[in-house]
DNA sequence: GCCGTTTTCGGCCCGACTGTTTTCAGTCG
């Protein structure tokens, strides 16, 4: 039986939360297998050897009923209750309600109308105009659906890099376990960390290839293996992914997995710049060659830096390996350090129980703790978000009052007093200025206003950060991975006012945001203005989601310098006074 | 289905927006 990770076990729950919801059991039974198997991802230990120790609930959201799920998941693969749910409603309507535009109610309509179970049926039904004859159904509601189709088909078949990392790390931590591997690297899109991804390259280094290769299709995760020869193994998993492991000999380490990092615009321009200096660089290393092009000798390999040493340039990090101005740099040798995880102080995005979040003041505290942060900053939702109890003033002086106590006591990190305020319709925020003057951190974020022209949400972004009070935007263009499409806004206008007012941009960590994103980074860079990277965790564990933040700031070349979240204390006061 | 410094039962995720309804249903955050 392939062992189930923890991305696979919460993937069933949250299928068997869609098939509940769209067969209409009650509402908060099919939250509740929501909230688990958001609460599983994020968890940081293997559900698998919790089980057998017997330790399931102690996992929040986890109870009697779904721990014997889990434990009949990792036993049989499935559980009963999915199955039988399976065998009432198509698995394919969980996939339609994915769509922007069609929830369980409309899933469930276009199945019992028209027979559509999947993405295809639907397509289908669309270009037929059989959708518009059904009850409810008028021409603008089609277009929706029309056109969240398109979002969505945009990035099918790619899977956010918080669901495919730590499969690619269990299984590199596995193979470097063997006998005869010296590494074990994930390559292409996952090692440059981008967004999404396709499928997982890992390299390995060994001079027992059939070994390797013998390990990767018994891995306790394989579902399926797909090919498997003498260098090269495909396995499906059992949360998705595919996963290509490949075995070279450690003295081509470095060329393998710089050649299988890519990206592909990256490796062309190395490749021109190799053939101009007499030299060819592929996957088994770089070669002296002939005018005909036949090699001469064998320069080097081992290591990625010594092939782009050889090649007379600096190893550019993964993260920036595009084309995109990084080769010239490295060629000159003007590579910026880059912000590191090891930089971060603090996390600038962290919601409590107060409004919607899972984890208390002092879980998130332990959490920052943990993390080694020397500050966090708690920035519940203000009062007009009222769909998830934004905070009253009276409520917000108990959570002062609350802060004072816990950062009086001197244990763990110093907790600043902070707020997500809205910005309404005219660009203006929650309370009055008696009110914002006495936080230490105010995000300003759009909550709604989907519809609005660009014009109009930049003209509120600018009137947000034109308020004193405002020292940051958070999430500024809204979008959500493969969900919703960013907010029509003037990128490079609300940059430049944000240079003008000191504002800073937030790079909100959330695996399914990353908002802004690295080429928005680029302009903030080139214009001089700052960023803060906050992972709007709403639960303690979601504080962890900090690296993906880091890496995307990489992606957008940010550095140490300009990110609020890598200074101290008083550093970080001063950026925040400038704006007052 | 989970959870408990109001509780082992009865709360928990409520309100805005949109389009279609002719008084409301579905989606989304």
């Amino acid at each position: 039986m392939p062992e189930l990770d923890n991305v696979a076990i919460a993937r069933q729950l949250e299928l068997m939360a869609d098939l509940l919801e769209i067969a209409g059991a009650d509402k908060f039974r099919f939250l509740s297998y929501r909230k688990a198997a958001n609460s599983i991802r994020a968890w940081p230990e293997q559900l698998s050897a919790m089980a057998r120790e017997g330790l399931l609930t102690e996992v929040p959201g986890i109870g009697k009923k779904l721990a014997a799920s889990i434990e009949e998941m990792l036993a049989e693969g499935t559980f009963g209750e999915l199955e039988q749910a399976k065998s009432d409603i198509p698995a394919g309507l969980v996939e339609i309600m994915g769509i922007p535009g069609v929830g369980p109610k409309r899933a469930k309509q276009f199945y019992d109308a028209l027979g559509v179970d999947s993405i295809d049926a639907l397509d289908k039904a669309l270009d037929t105009g059989k959708l518009e004859n059904l009850g409810g159904m008028g021409a603008k509601s089609v277009e929706k659906i029309r056109k969240g189709l398109t979002t969505y088909l945009a990035h099918h078949g790619r899977m956010l890099l918080m669901d495919a990392l730590p499969i690619a790390e269990r299984i590199a931590d596995t193979l470097r376990a063997l006998p005869g591997v010296t590494r074990a690297v994930p390559a292409g899109s996952l090692r440059r960390m981008q967004e999404t991804v396709g499928d997982i390259d890992i390299i390995t280094a060994s001079d027992r290839p059939a070994a390797v290769m013998e390990a990767v299709r018994a891995l306790p995760l394989v579902a399926e293996v797909v090919a498997s020869g003498q260098t090269k193994t495909s396995i499906l998993t059992t949360s998705g992914p595919q996963v290509d492991v490949r075995v070279v000999a450690p003295g081509e380490f470095g060329a393998a997995l710089q050649y299988f990092t890519g990206s592909k615009e990256h490796n062309v321009r190395l490749r021109e710049i190799a053939k101009r200096r007499g030299l060819k660089v592929n996957e088994y290393g770089l070669f002296r060659i002939a005018e005909d092009g036949t090699e001469i000798e064998r320069l080097g390999g081992e290591t990625e830096d010594e092939v782009y040493a050889l090649l007379g340039m600096q190893a550019p990090p993964p993260e920036i390996r595009h084309d995109t101005g990084e080769i010239e740099a490295a060629l000159e040798g003007t590579l910026p350090r880059l912000l590191e995880p090891e930089d971060i102080r603090g996390d600038f995005h962290v919601h409590t129980t107060s409004t919607d979040s899972q984890s208390t003041l002092e879980e998130n505290r332990a959490m920052a703790a943990e993390l080694g942060y020397e500050y966090l900053v708690v920035t519940d939702h203000a009062y007009n978000l009222r769909m998830v109890r934004g905070l009253s003033v009276e409520q917000l002086e108990e959570q002062w009052a609350h802060v004072d106590r816990l950062n009086a006591d001197g244990e763990g990190p110093v907790i600043l007093k902070g707020i997500e305020l809205n910005i309404a319709e005219d660009g203006g925020v929650d309370y009055e200025s008696d009110v914002l003057e006495r936080f230490d951190f105010c995000i300003a974020s759009l909550h709604s206003g989907w519809n609005d022209t660009a014009e109009e949400v930049t003209g509120r972004l600018v009137t947000a950060m034109r308020n004193p009070y405002v020292d940051i935007i958070g999430h500024p263009t809204g979008r959500i991975i493969g969900r919703r499409d960013p907010l029509p806004l003037d990128m490079e206008r609300v940059l430049e006012v944000a240079a003008e007012t000191g504002t800073i941009m937030e790079v909100n960590a959330y695996p399914d945001r990353l908002d802004l994103r690295d080429t928005h980074l680029r302009a903030a860079k080139r214009l001089g203005v700052r960023i803060a990277i906050g992972t709007d965790a709403h639960r303690s564990e979601h504080m962890r989601y900090m690296r993906y933040g880091v890496a995307c700031a990489r992606r957008g070349w940010i550095t140490a310098d300009e990110c609020l979240n890598a200074q101290p204390l008083e550093v970080v006061r001063s950026w925040l006074s400038r704006t007052r």
